[in-house]
DNA sequence: ACAATACTTTCGTATTTGCTAATATACGAA
DNA sequence: TTCGTATATTAGCAAATACGAAAGTATTGT
């Protein structure tokens, strides 16, 4: 395994540990959303949305559209979101492990 | 999906995020390692490694068992692996589309 | 042209991370 | 108990990250 594949995982997971970052992803899992509409539903600041957003482009974990003067994000690739899930799954796994 | 389990997510992914944690996941997959076999195949500061084992203690991503005076770490959960396998295809996806 | 809306970027600052060097702890051998 | 090996922890410092506030860029409506 190269080191720079190892470089490539953990920018990715770099970008992927934040709880904000976590949570757009999830909600972009249900399909394309404006950054304002991220805004509503996670009730964080503006220009703090839009850095995590760019920390999100930046790894190309999304992509966006603009249409007027909204910017519509996407996930890029599902796998973000199957990695997503099989995170959930391991805490389910940790969790039944704390209760014995 | 409550904040906590995203802060818990943003945890782990954390641990995830570098380089040489990656690595010393990837050679636990194969089987448990003592601390000095570590160094020997990372090739990394004796006091470096034991700091990012720390961490991935820290967050549960291992356990580890003393022998002696040598000490043998091991992956807790395979569901990790699997998160870096999937991370191995998240790869291969995109270099295909960088390709064209 | 001007104002309003939707975003993005930059700035200042506080917190966190990662590294090397140094120190400490645990264990086995002599 | 003293010595050597294996590992962990601490200290000190440079670099990266995260946030709110402020300034900047498009685009639409009047």
């Amino acid at each position: 395994m190269p080191d720079s594949l190892r470089h490539f995982k953990a920018d990715i997971f770099q970008a992927l540990a934040h709880p904000t970052r976590i949570a757009i992803l999830e909600l972009l899992g249900g399909g394309e959303l404006s950054s304002s509409a991220l805004i509503d539903k996670l009730g964080i600041e503006q220009s703090n949305l839009s850095q995590h957003l760019a920390v999100l482009r930046a790894k190309q974990l999304v992509t966006n559209r603009k249409v007027g003067n909204q910017v519509f994000y996407s996930v890029r690739d599902p796998l973000i979101n199957e990695v997503l899930r099989l995170m959930r799954v391991y805490f389910q796994d940790r969790v039944k492990d704390a209760m014995g």
